[in-house]
DNA sequence: AGGATAGCCTGCGGGC
DNA sequence: TGCCCGCAGGCTATCC
């Protein structure tokens, strides 16, 4: 298989890496202004739904900013007065503290914030910038509404999700494994990086049907999903090839991958091949020795170019 | 209900 | 050297 390490799909674990280094950088700051470069890349809404011009003040310009939380791959940086900007970094988004002193931090800049600290009254920039745009900011008027409306559509948080909740999101459903961990409203926070390490640590074949899992593999998927998820965090995040915290710096998780982005090459278990195929549109690898075949959801789609599965 | 497909978007690398 | 094209993927919409 080619080596390609694209994009840098962050995740769960990337994504908790940026909150954890924004509430270091500048939770309890003061926010002085705030400027949307590309307007639809925001949208704003008021108590009752209805969309907004943004402003600056939807930015949370003059507030102080109180916590910066997380559900699944999104953010929130939330201001002491309840109002709340959103930031879902889809497949290239990047928050930036000091990106001046950052490589690669311009271009593709769509908002900017100018945050005075608290300790020393030091004045940073933070700044929101996706290449591709398929990320974007939602801002509340209170915190509490973004939890009741656009997060209310999402599953629980996969990085503590229980076994209750997870046999509770997969009963039922007869779309195969991966694809029911991938869906946002069944848990949020897994994509396809973590999807596939999640399942080869719980020894399940990713064509399973959701619904046929017993308990015991279940309980096996809950602890795989939560230990991968923590791993990850413990390491900075995966960096395929320029995912960066808040502050610049990249994570290690990729050395650590066990599946993902390695079919064709040695199982770190067995030693046997990795397989790839498509499954739910997205590429993925899993050791056919180890991912036990019981039950099995036979994908239309076998496995696919031969240079993919072998060597 | 879920699969398939297309679309959004840019950067990169392979191949010619 | 340089251009074209395929591919990566989170998420949504639409059709079957």
């Amino acid at each position: 298989m080619r080596e390609r390490n694209n994009g840098l799909m962050p995740e769960l674990p990337e994504v908790e890496c940026v909150r954890r280094s924004l509430e270091k950088g500048i939770v309890g700051g003061r926010v002085l202004q705030a400027e949307l470069l590309r307007c639809d890349m925001c949208e704003s809404v008021d108590a009752r739904g209805c969309v907004l011009d943004t402003k600056s003040e939807h930015l949370l310009r003059g507030g102080d900013l109180e916590r910066v939380v997380r559900h699944g791959k999104q953010l929130a940086m939330v201001a002491s007065d309840g109002r709340a900007v959103c930031i879902h970094l889809g497949m290239t988004g990047q928050v930036l503290v000091n990106p001046a002193a950052q490589p690669r931090s311009e271009g593709h800049v769509h908002a900017r914030w100018t945050v005075r600290l608290p300790k020393d009254g030091r004045i940073v920039q933070v700044v929101f910038r996706d290449p591709r745009r398929f990320g974007g900011l939602w801002t509340f008027e209170n915190y509490e509404h973004l939890r009741r409306t656009r997060w209310s559509a999402l599953g629980p948080d996969a990085l503590t999700i229980s076994v209750d909740a997870l046999t509770q999101g997969l009963s039922g459903r007869v779309c195969a494994v991966k694809a029911a961990l991938l869906d946002q409203r069944t848990l949020a926070g897994v994509g396809n990086i973590y999807a596939d390490e999640a399942l080869f640590r719980a020894g399940l074949d990713p064509r399973t049907r959701a619904g046929k899992l017993d308990d015991a593999q279940v309980r096996r998927l809950t602890q795989a999903i939560r230990e991968t998820l923590k791993q990850a965090i413990e390491s900075g995040g995966s960096t395929l090839r320029d995912y960066r915290d808040a502050t610049g710096s990249p994570g290690a998780y990729q050395e650590r991958h066990a599946v993902y982005g390695r079919a064709g090459k040695a199982c770190t278990r067995c030693g046997g091949t990795l397989l790839g195929l498509i499954l739910a549109q997205r590429s993925t690898v899993y050791c056919p020795t180890c991912q036990s075949k019981d039950a099995v959801h036979r994908a239309k789609n076998g496995p696919r170019a031969a240079g993919l599965s072998t060597f």
